[in-house]
DNA sequence: TATATTTTTAGGAATGATTCCTACTATTAA
DNA sequence: TTAATAGTAGGAATCATTCCTAAAAATATA
């Protein structure tokens, strides 16, 4: 089912510029900075990679709502905040994995729970001491 | 600040139909059942006044990853599943209000967290029977 | 009640993020 | 060293949602 994927320029620059960074990028900006390195690369192409990515779960995929998906290239599993005023998002430092909550969400559910999603949101330091 | 808004049949028309669901809705899903009742109201009047609701706390607005925004008339704090079979949404019977999480996130952030926003997936009993 | 003011509406155009299409190119296999 | 396959650029298409505008409805006012 999965085949081995060939290599290509392109998904390696995608790849290398993600790991360069911890703010999560969009596909926009991902493609706005490979574009330095590969003028012609197309967004059909940073999509594709990314989605490519994602499935094969070495990057994660962040959807907040309504703002554009961002990707993050630390796959272990952790917590996100976004901040409300600059929209800025980043890796929160949380020891619990709150598993619990997919046992209390389960008790009185005749479906089967296997995941939560959780973001949590308010304001960053660099908006509090700026406003 | 708040004004208070001109009573319009669309908007009484939406409330209603919401109401009368529990399985909250896409704003497309609601166009198209409002519509048997109001032929010509538009799509346009529908995410107006959801908006509207939605800003003034009548109803919630939901949002899941990918999927078109749904809506909610019971505006009481609770949790929501999402089948990934299917992709139908449900409210979960939850005492817990998993408040300690943004105690426990808030420990080594510097900047100030408001609040989380946490939604539950697996697969649906229909699903589980059904397959 | 008649008229002025303000909101709301229908309908459709515009937007933004993302996906899809196609002929061409790079990579791997034989 | 050519055949087979996957990946690409570029742009069109899609989908959800928002925005625009002149007309209609609701409320306020005379």
């Amino acid at each position: 089912m999965e085949q081995k994927l060939k290599k290509s320029r392109q998904r390696d620059a995608i790849m290398t510029f993600l790991l360069s960074r911890k703010d999560h990028p969009t596909a926009d900006t991902i493609y706005e900075n490979v574009k330095k390195e590969i003028p012609n690369i197309s967004l059909g192409t940073v999509y594709r990679n990314l989605a490519q990515l994602t499935e094969r779960g070495e990057i994660l995929k962040l959807s907040f709502d309504g703002t554009s998906d961002r990707y993050d290239a630390t796959t272990k599993p952790h917590y996100h905040f976004r901040c409300r005023n600059c929209g800025s998002v980043c890796d929160l430092d949380i020891e619990d994995d709150f598993s619990d909550m997919i046992e209390v969400a389960s008790k009185k559910f005749d479906g089967f729970i296997e995941g939560h999603t959780t973001f949590f949101f308010g304001c960053c330091s660099h908006c509090i001491n700026g406003l």
